[in-house]
DNA sequence: AATGAATGAGCATTCATTCAT
DNA sequence: TATGAATGAATGCTCATTCAT
């Protein structure tokens, strides 16, 4: 038995989890894929995350750390100036220009927290973090709607395969934003 | 061994697939449950359907055609003057009337459609169906946008757990329809 | 269901067989198999061979001949001028010269007699076959060893996956049938 | 659930494969077959066996190895100035005067591996172990041919179900041997 | 004569989790 | 603290064979 050092197991283990979730889905997650991913023993998985519902809350919810980083970052929705619906054009321009992978991750967790409860929370964390931002700039009801416009068009990209089309998405949120009372 | 005469085994066990999806998720879904629900034994089940996946996709074709027959039964969309947002909206809010079961269970296949290639033409035929009955009404890309925010606010509904806000949604999807051309 | 008059069903069941043992090896032979590759209900394949030992032996039998036939056709042992190391090559030199599907199937055939009693007697008929047409040329006990030597070399061909190596097989063959006594 | 402890389970479960593979062929060997006959849970074999090819490699090795150790220990072949197919007969005499389970399943091996690539690389280790040792007292290409006759008569013995006759074996062995060139 | 339907047994494998060390 | 070992439950699937039609 090699008993390494090995300070960051449980970081990496909960790398290899966001990897294994965004490869295979939340259903191909499974202690000993995630023990293989990181190189570490099943006990490992076991020992630093309790259940399985405990390692997917927690991986999840660095996703959403990470998206919510990103925009901060990317300043989007920040600048007073510049239209909403330009705006969050320009967040899922950016956002599909990346690997797919996170992004499907983001709406299998929707609809898994459906059936399971233990994720409602993450979820929920997700579309709160969205419409808040949204908020600070339309009225509440439209910011709910722009968030749902965002999220339909999304899941027909992934379900299409094709590309996001930036010049209907921007008309479309349009007609939302511009319906609603600026801020 | 009793061997019983059954000439509708097979729609038996599409119903106990669909009441199983239905109550457990997709992920819920095994021949082993299949069969105890149907009454039925195990080998039969697959005989009935050589894999998981050909049940899976046998049940929600039927789903499918359930949702289109009572869509057409209920002349929704049929009356040009009719305004299309009110139309939708009464449509959705007939659906959320009814069973959660039914429409978790369409939207589970949306995104188990995303991991599962074998879903993807049933996933498809959903949405073109309600795309195209749009389509007859305003210009297309404005029925793909009016299906991206049926189903986004329909997986609002769902995640909060909250009830279908009739209001807003006629508000929203008025403001995409209004911008469209009309048909 | 549609009732085809198919007089060559059974002939067609029994090349299906011989394809499949031949391409899976006999472990991968099952009524189902046989019946898809044969293009015929499953249990056509039931009705004309009550058990998959019949369909076996059947098939092996009709192998064994169609090795007999190619025998009898080339010519093989017949001249009584030609050497008997040398006839015995020629032979092996064009049986691995086609295809070794039906090579492998007949060495496979030789072991699982060793479990499955009912193949023994169809086993038995192809050492038997070579034996005797060698018999004609050498003494017994030299024929017995020729064949055994023929079958050691074939292994070791099959296993390696290399070339048959006709030198080596001629020079072999004649230190056994030169010691024998030709008749 | 009872828990034992139990560090030679592996090794128990080993030998539980040898006796079932000896007793039913490869064909009858079974992750469940296994585990009865070792008294063990299923679990137990396919944790330290992650596959059924992963648990007949190692049984087979291990075959290999009693094989090779008696072989040493008997001293065959050691002897200089005893004659070489004098050996080879007394080796073959020996192991056919024990039980016929390990050597049916040493020629079962040889042809499963025709079919599962898995095994080839365990059954060339036997022939290489025998033609190694045979190469030392005679040419390569004697020696591979008297491996090829030792497989090919204790075949015939194994199907014919009779005894070895070792007379015969003996001038059969020294019509090779005596063609090859001494070392 | 022919076959679709049916079924119980069996298969390899994966799994979450527990526990002794 | 960390982990290898262990295990019962479950999974999808294949199968030979039987039988009602």
């Amino acid at each position: 038995m090699v008993r390494r050092y090995d300070p960051d197991r449980r970081e990496r283990i909960l790398q290899a989890a966001i990897r294994v979730a965004g490869d295979r889905g939340i259903a191909g997650l499974s202690h000993r894929v995630v023990a293989a991913e990181a190189d570490v023993p099943l006990g490992s998985t076991t020992y630093h995350f309790a259940s399985l519902d405990e390692l997917l809350v927690a991986a999840l919810r660095r996703c959403n750390d990470d998206f919510a980083r990103t925009m901060r970052e990317g300043g989007y929705l920040a600048d007073p100036a510049a239209g909403l619906a330009d705006e969050l054009t320009r967040l899922m321009g950016d956002w599909f220009a990346g690997a797919r992978g996170p992004i499907e991750l983001e709406y299998e967790l929707y609809l898994a927290a459906l059936r399971r409860p233990a994720l409602r929370a993450v979820a929920a964390e997700w579309t709160d973090f969205l419409g808040e931002l949204i908020a600070r700039r339309t009225d509440p009801a439209t910011a709910r709607a722009l968030v749902a416009l965002f999220d339909g068009i999304s899941l027909q990209v992934l379900l299409t395969g094709g590309d996001f089309d930036a010049a209907y998405t921007r008309e479309m949120l349009g007609r939302i934003a511009d319906g609603g009372s600026p801020r």
